[in-house]
DNA sequence: CACGAGTCCTGCAGGC
DNA sequence: TGCCTGCAGGACTCGT
């Protein structure tokens, strides 16, 4: 499940490779993964003959900046992308789009639970982009604003957990990055975000830099199918309770539970992560 | 407005 | 071996 650190690490594998190449042809296998335009062939028709300037990231969302348009790119649950210098080499039925470049080399699309969503924008305009517009501050952001994130948290009722997924609120966390935050900054997931103190709040964004830096610098977590084009990342080795239920807690020793959090599994320490006393 | 449930998908684990 | 069921979940839609 491709989060920040994740769609981060495909940025920057791409960027080492086809930026600069150009769009010689297309093809759709599945054609609901390309959200807009509808018409599959208008896709094509749009983007064959651009030229892959940049490749730049918002929250979970990749951005493919050509010619004259901006492909947005969102992995969901398990797409990826793998480039190849061998136009002949097989592939399987879960690539749904391969893009051909003019000098032969191609990028592929692979989802094997098609969940995935392509989009076409006019260069630079996917910040009009339903899903993008209204996302939320980026947690590395050099320049995250501290005091608009703590008034968001506190005037919500919801579970922590349940608002450290809402992207409209803080873009790029996904189910394996909040549980882990969560837990280096000790604050129990039901916990509610009305309940947290300007402290637990500050606590709570440097431990999720701290999970989300060292995810990138470890290429990402390899969880079930992920993996970059050009290898697996190695997080899923230094998660600290994502994943390891029933094994002791790397602090205390506590076995790690999971219980469910706005329908979705959520694992913690309970002996390091109190519930709310109130 | 806010929240929960259902939806999309497939592979895999567990039960028998 | 193989069938069946349930589970995994990001973002969106729909109903309360």
């Amino acid at each position: 499940m491709p989060e920040l650190p994740e769609v981060e690490t495909v940025r920057r594998g791409l960027e080492l490779v086809i930026v600069g190449k150009k769009i010689k042809d297309i093809q759709v296998y599945y054609p609901k993964i390309i959200r807009s335009p509808q018409d599959t062939e208008q896709f094509k028709f749009l983007l064959i003959g651009q030229v892959i300037q940049s490749i730049g990231r918002r929250g979970k969302y990749l951005l493919f900046h050509l010619t004259d348009d901006t492909l947005v790119s969102h992995l969901r649950m398990e797409g990826k992308y793998i480039y190849t210098e061998n136009p002949n080499e097989p592939y399987d039925k879960h690539t749904h789009v391969i893009f051909s470049f003019t000098d032969g080399s191609q990028l592929r699309y692979r989802d094997v639970r098609k969940f995935g969503t392509m989009d076409v924008v006019k260069r630079d305009g996917e910040t009009e982009l339903e899903g993008i517009k209204k996302l939320g501050q980026e947690p590395i952001d050099p320049e995250f604003n501290l005091e608009r994130f703590k008034k968001q948290v506190k005037q919500r009722m919801a579970p922590i957990k349940q608002i450290l997924l809402n992207q409209e609120i803080i873009s790029g966390l996904g189910n394996i990055y909040v549980d882990d935050s969560l837990a280096l900054s000790k604050i129990h997931p039901l916990r509610s975000g009305k309940s947290l103190t300007d402290d637990e709040i500050a606590n709570l964004i440097m431990s999720m830099k701290q999970v989300l830096e060292k995810a990138i610098e470890k290429g990402g977590s390899t969880i079930r199918s992920f993996e970059s084009f050009y290898g697996r990342g190695s997080m899923q080795d230094h998660l600290i309770v994502y994943g390891r239920t029933g094994k002791p807690c790397i602090v205390c020793g506590t076995p790690i539970e999971k219980i469910r959090v706005a329908g979705r599994g959520t694992h913690f320490c309970p002996h390091c992560q109190k519930a709310a006393k109130e």
